[in-house]
DNA sequence: CGGACTCTTGAAATTATTCAATCGGGGTGG
DNA sequence: CCACCCCGATTGAATAATTTCAAGAGTCCG
């Protein structure tokens, strides 16, 4: 397969390999309620890195949640300038908002080899119509998403790079963490320096010479698809991270 | 009253007042949805430019509805580094999303003289319970704004600031031009280029070099709080702007 | 081995910020 | 009533941050 095609699915699962364990975002569901939702999943699928999930504009009849891996949402315009503007982790659902709105204003690439589970929209659309409890939950993930958005849009306008870029880090390893996807040491983080550049709104090269300044400052070293903390403590410190805005605490851990 | 102060409602008014067509945004509903909707408003508030509606973090009973004015979103860090994360104009629903989530992550701040509708919580709950289309409504509403977040992330990272500024005005533009507020000559803005800057992540000097750019590159100038187009089609041009992140062909107009 | 992609570094050019100063209007206190 | 003050708008000059252009090294893969 030519590399950077957007390719395709690797292979269907049986949805019974959905976990019944709420994880990460899914947290802010009850148990009952993740039961309910687990149940309407039809499909899981692993799709390949660097394939294209759905395009701006498209007629949507699914949604996705991220069950592994790691999913990005592209805004693009004719010039072909790209912006990362979301980054997903397990637990979260890609395009929940397809529902309601039923085409997107941005693509949907999988940026690591992951695993999706599918829902219909007709569904879903029958959950939200028996159970106004479940229908403001999943209301209330959209709208931690547009939360995270608005915290992108101070981290872009309002931080210098090298502050941006671990900010960035930063979320990422926080929300990994709900998911026991991070640990003292760092976590998995496989991406491009290409991908930080779109998601923090640089050029690749100077992304390069952001992370060195970052590894030689003694805050952390990015090796191998992953991050690694020197001094993590200090890296929350220089990205002047808050985590508030993802709404952990009102989590139903 | 002190220049700048937290100030302060003005005066209530009947919500009697609360028009009973369709504007702007609320083009989304139907006839008989926001005739529902403005049954549920408690009270109409006029409010003075700087007043701060609500904080990060407060507890929230009440949601807003924009009738006339403009009203900003910000999201600050401890340094005080402010950025306007959101600009609300009337047909807005400025902070709706504080009912599923109980309190928000950013303030809400009153750029000009305001007319608010107000909702109690309760009210609204009742309504998207016995509801579930205009629950659907609503939350495709909410979804909106974060498509709006989405597209600001996309500005802030990816154009240059005179495409950015551009980009702003012509969002702007547009939004108003949905409840008649703008026309082929331009659109009133009461904005101070201290909000501009805080709007598209750069610095007030910066933002106005770039306004003479634009007056003397021949796309629009600001005079006395309003933009004045002398080349509308040459300002959308130079702004890229595509409106169809605003989801406005799927309005019921 | 060739090709594609990623990471890396240097140097020059460009863009944006910072610092500093001026100007004008609107409102305030004397 | 008027001098004063604050704020917003404006401009210049120096400094800092970022991009652009160019080149080279390492790696994976067919």
């Amino acid at each position: 397969m030519p590399h950077g095609a957007a390719a395709a699915l690797i292979v269907a699962v049986d949805p019974g390999e959905l976990p019944t364990e709420r994880f990460g975002m899914l947290h802010r569901l009850t148990v009952a309620q993740w039961a309910t939702v687990r149940d309407a999943c039809c499909e899981l699928r692993v799709m390949a890195p660097g394939s294209v999930f759905s395009r701006k504009g498209q007629p949507l009849s699914e949604s996705i949640l991220l069950v592994d891996g790691l999913i990005g949402r592209h805004v693009a315009n004719r010039r072909g300038q790209r912006e990362m503007v979301a980054i997903e982790v397990p637990g979260d659902f890609v395009d929940l908002h397809g529902m309601p709105l039923g085409h997107l204003d941005h693509d949907v690439t999988v940026l690591s080899e992951s695993v999706i589970a599918v829902f219909r929209h007709e569904r879903l659309k029958k959950l939200v119509d028996d159970d106004p409890e479940l229908a403001i939950a999943l209301w209330a993930m959209t709208l931690i998403d547009a939360a995270v958005h608005r915290h992108w849009s101070f981290r872009l306008g309002r931080l210098a790079t090298m502050a941006r870029i671990a900010n960035f880090l930063c979320e990422v390893d926080t929300r990994l963490g709900l998911s026991g996807r991070s640990d003292a040491s760092g976590f998995a983080l496989p991406l491009t320096q290409n991908d930080l550049a779109d998601a923090c709104g640089v050029t690749p090269v100077h992304v390069n010479r952001v992370l060195r300044d970052l590894r030689e400052g003694g805050y952390c070293s990015i090796r191998d698809g992953r991050v690694h903390f020197i001094d993590r403590d200090a890296l929350y410190q220089v990205a002047e991270f808050d985590p508030s805005y993802l709404y952990i605490s009102s989590y139903d851990l």
